[in-house]
DNA sequence: TGTACATCAGTGAACGCGCGTTCACTGATGTAC
DNA sequence: TGTACATCAGTGAACGCGCGTTCACTGATGTAC
């Protein structure tokens, strides 16, 4: 019982003729299946994966370079899934403001729906994230990318007040840091829920200190 | 060479009668130098403690039931650390929400100055983070119950509106989300570091929309 | 229509690694008499 | 002042584990002739 204490899986029938590359889908779903389901980044092991294929140890290579390229394959699938969650939420209002508070409750849902493949694409080491990570894809046509193109329209609007990039970065902390908190320490004394990821969207375009 | 490409430490010195307890205080130096060293959790193994130490594995057992112990008590220290230095920098200025401005900077520059272990207290896996971490500590005697003291009074002055918890924990939030994302992303295109720290601690409080 | 053959989709066994932890032990040091 | 003895501060060797990865291989499947 390689897999945590599942039992091993009966043996998958093997591909037809030029139908090799099916394994590879299988093996990212079993892999995001170990991944959601155990919560835990170092319960996908190769070995892991393999067994809940129903397939043994060296047929993922067939496919994937090593072990990082399997994980970074599930998370970039999540990676384009936030940016159509936080799109379709910003949609949810004309106002620009109202817009971009939308698209912070949305990041937020995002990453409490799936805390594991949020913690590998925000949370982890950067030495154990591959550089196209990093920053290339988070500022360009992302979910980033695309809040600060709401920010710029909101300034040019005389809504918002400051330069695009770091307005852009302080909601993107205020989000990603009620996000990671709420993800890291579930045991805090959180207020409930809907209030709180409210507040600090809304806290953070609009602030906390009382109006002269 | 187990620790890393470090050579084998010199064998230690035995302790005299009496004197056991001066162990437990270089097992705690050599990991935290370890920690602080590598930048990386994994490579605070007992082996390695130990032969930094100039000792063999079974000895660190003989003050540390597991590994796990070790490491908290380390951070523990640290923990206690960023009350200290948060506090210092809200002395800081007289003013409630100037003062709160800086104890948020002085969290930043914190985390910054010890990435690794900020991570191990507040970007950590829940499961491998003893219980007392998770809320007792945060919310009692502890930087965040100071903070929440300060907003509380914030509020009493008139200068801040809303709940102390609510607040606290919105302005938490920012602070800690840059300070992670910083951590996580040093290759992103930040912009320099002071003006974004700045902006952030205090965006958190005055928001970026325009004043009508 | 039958058969040799190349190819594709995997398998089986093993590699070396470092890890946390346990267990029985040793040998210097201080103390009691 | 000398010696037996308990204690303290560790040691040495081993346990079993799961991991990523490599290598030579096999056997079904389709194709060319």
């Amino acid at each position: 019982m390689r897999a945590g204490s599942t039992s091993p899986s009966p043996r998958r029938a093997r591909a037809r003729r030029g139908e090799g590359e099916r394994l590879r889908t299988q093996i990212l779903e079993a892999a995001e299946r170990l991944l959601i389901e155990t919560g835990d980044e170092d319960a996908v092991s190769i070995r892991a994966v393999a067994d809940a294929v129903g397939v043994t140890p060296p047929s993922i290579y067939l496919h994937f370079a090593d072990k990082n390229e399997l994980i970074f394959a599930i998370c970039e699938k999540y990676f384009a899934e936030l940016d159509r969650v936080t799109a379709a939420a910003a949609a949810g209002s004309d106002d620009p403001v109202e817009s971009i508070i939308l698209r912070g409750r949305g990041y937020v849902r995002f990453g409490l729906a799936n805390p594991e493949p949020y913690r590998v694409l925000f949370m982890r080491k950067p030495t154990a994230t591959p550089l196209p990570f990093q920053y290339e894809k988070i500022v360009g046509s992302s979910a980033f990318g695309h809040l600060v193109e709401d920010v710029g329209q909101a300034i040019a609007a005389g809504a918002i007040d400051g330069d695009p990039m770091m307005v852009s970065i302080g909601l993107w902390a205020a989000v990603h840091g009620i996000t990671s908190l709420l993800i890291s320490k579930p045991d805090f004394p959180w207020p409930e829920l809907d209030p709180l990821i409210d507040h600090v969207t809304r806290a953070a375009l609009f602030g906390v200190v009382v109006r002269p």
